[in-house]
RNA sequence: GCUCCUGUGGCGCAACUUGGAUAGCGCAACAGCAUCCUAAGCUGAAGGCUGAGGGUUCGAAUCCCUCCAGGAGCGCCA
């Protein structure tokens, strides 16, 4: 909002359109214009032209001076006008601090996480989970209308791998007792057993044709497969806080997929090559295939299918896939397909990175080299649980505190790198509760939240009309500019899909917060107004912490 | 073979979309900080030819080309 005031300051001076920087360092500047493109035009050095123009321009409002550094024109704002304005704001709009109207109310599909009936979450799950949470709660707070989707892939010709190893290999008291470690282990030997003997791979499909023309022993298996399975997974999600407003899966999709491929054949888009049905589309080379030969579907018309049931089902305006990027080229062709057949929604694919095991390479679940989710996080509430008996033995609801803590560590640690890349997992830096860490900004706000609640004993409580000219220190001009961009943070993660733009400001926030708290002492200050101004900021930038990690999926506890 | 992604201090990353001032942060290692709001913290010093080479530009980690290295994908898995 101040950067708009001084481009329509700049503007009366320069032609063309202008772009404000943000300096390097503080101390040059909260905004700065280069004057190099405009050196050939005025025929002056930039040096000239900016400290001409430093002195031209009308100071706007919260502007505190204009000068110039060589060829820079470098505005500082004045921190007690920001500070006042923004500290108002955040305590006036507390949980809503930072929110915003841009998306109108359109609705926005995201679909994420969508694990595998009958396989167990794997670490690899992870990363989707919590990026297509995030983005979730990161769209709703832009004022857009969110359904969150999990496309269960309870459909497929894993089902007849399962069902093939199940009735030869399987055991019931085993499925009864453990159903998806016991159906895990079936597959991984089914893989197994499939390297020495590649005709497995045709038994599975016999197995899921069946399932596919609704053969009784088929259905009843696959039902129980997936009931069993479903149960675990929901107490999983609940433990980490996420939420769906439909498992509509695969399966949901295949009572569909007739109906998909008969549009596409009638736009006389699809062929048949070596008995298999395909759609060729221009510039691929390889071809999109919605029928195999022995006449089951495919994953991609099962897609289609589910693409045409949403349009008219959700009506959604934007639809977002968060899924690996390995199935990139898949939704290019997808999203093609979509396209060719008349659907100009927005659709994206926002494709995360994989989680590489340590020694290179993806972690495969069919050859049993998988990390499983809960054990992670168990060990996580563990680590977080034996820290708090450390550090903080009195504390209550230590239990409750010690999962936030752990699934705090998780999700920060994943939010943090851009998700686009792929990480290698390291069980060490997953379990580090110190530096640039999901505990460390629970920390932050724990001690932010502390000074409130000690200011009660002093019958003291943040109040809006505090001197904000009093608040001088570098510390405290930083943290209040830092409050002032929280805004554009979330809009940065939200225009490029990417949670660690916000994950990274929040950082920046922590290191400012603490470097002020050791600075700046609060509840022994003896200057009452400047102690009332200080008890403002820090009760604004607790509720920035607080935003900023909820939108992340992370508690922000009082205590820990 | 073809396509896409990645390469930044010992390690893990940010900045690349939109080129701009001294390339930021954490971990590890080093030196400090407890009469005072939670030391899961803070301060200081140290650590860099941004994979290599060329090009565009007043200016390149950022854009373009070539090469090298790693990863992913390329019709009957999803």
């Amino acid at each position: 909002m101040y950067e708009d005031k001084i481009i329509a300051a700049l503007k009366v001076h320069v032609p063309g359109e202008i772009k404000l920087e943000i300096p390097p360092d503080p101390k040059l500047g909260d905004f700065a214009f280069a004057c190099f493109s405009l050196a050939k035009e005025v025929k002056k050095s930039p040096v000239q032209i900016a400290s001409e123009l430093a002195q031209k321009i009308k100071k706007p409002v919260s502007v505190e001076k204009i000068v110039a550094t060589g060829p820079y024109v470098n505005f500082f704002l004045s921190s007690s006008e920001v500070g006042a304005q923004v500290i108002a704001d955040v305590l006036a709009q507390k949980k809503k601090f930072g929110s915003s109207n841009v998306g109108n109310g359109k609705k926005v599909a995201i679909e994420f996480s969508s694990p595998n009936i009958g396989k167990p979450m794997h670490f690899g799950h992870l990363r989707g989970t919590i990026i297509g949470n995030a983005l979730s709660l990161i769209y709703e707070f832009t004022g857009h209308n969110v359904i969150r989707l999990n496309y269960l892939g309870d459909w497929g010709t894993q089902f007849g791998a399962l069902m093939y190893a199940y009735t030869n290999w399987g055991s019931e008291k085993l499925l009864k007792k453990e159903p998806v470690k016991h159906l895990y282990e079936l597959y991984v030997k089914f893989n197994d057993q499939k390297k020495k003997n590649p005709a497995l791979q045709d038994f599975a499909r016999e197995w899921f044709s069946k399932l596919e023309n609704n053969d009784k022993h088929a259905l009843k298996l696959w039902k129980e497969f997936k009931e069993s399975t479903l149960k675990e997974f929901l107490r999983l999600y609940k433990l980490i806080g996420v939420t769906f407003d439909s498992f509509n899966g695969e399966a949901h999709a295949a009572k569909s997929t007739d109906a998909a491929i008969e549009l596409v054949q009638k736009k006389k888009l699809a062929e048949i090559d070596q008995g298999a049905l395909i759609v060729r589309l221009p510039n691929y080379e390889m071809p999109l295939m919605l029928r195999k030969s022995d006449e089951s579907t495919t994953y991609a018309s099962r897609d289609m299918a589910t693409i045409i049931d949403r349009v008219e089902k959700i009506k959604f305006e934007t639809l977002i896939y968060v899924v690996g990027h390995e199935q990139a080229l898949h939704f290019q062709q997808l999203f093609a397909l979509a396209h060719l057949l008349g659907y100009h929604q927005n659709f994206i694919h926002v494709a995360n990175g994989l989680y590489l095991s340590p020694d290179g390479g993806k972690m495969s679940t069919r050859e049993g080299k998988a990390i499983f989710m809960e054990d992670v996080i168990n060990e996580l509430i563990e680590l977080a649980q034996k820290i708090i008996n450390e550090k903080n033995p009195d504390l209550r609801n230590k239990k409750k505190i010690a999962q936030q803590v752990g699934i705090g560590a998780l999700f920060f640690g994943d939010l943090m790198n851009d998700c686009s890349k792929d990480v290698v997992f390291d069980i060490q830096r997953i379990l580090s509760f110190e530096g640039d860490t999901g505990p460390y900004l629970m920390y932050t706000h724990a001690r932010a939240a502390s000074i409130i609640d000690n200011a009660k004993s002093q019958k003291l409580k943040p109040t809006k009309k505090v001197k904000t000219e009093l608040l001088a220190h570098p510390s405290e001009i930083r943290l209040i500019k830092l409050i002032s961009a929280f805004s554009s943070a979330i809009n940065g993660a939200l225009l490029q899909y990417k949670p660690h733009i916000l994950a990274q400001y929040l950082i920046e926030f922590g290191r400012a917060f603490n470097e002020f708290y050791h600075a700046c002492p609060c509840l022994s200050e003896e200057n009452k107004e400047l102690k009332l101004a200080r008890l403002a900021l820090i009760e604004a930038s607790r509720q920035v912490l607080e935003n900023g990690l909820r939108l992340l999926g992370i508690s922000a506890p009082r205590e820990m």
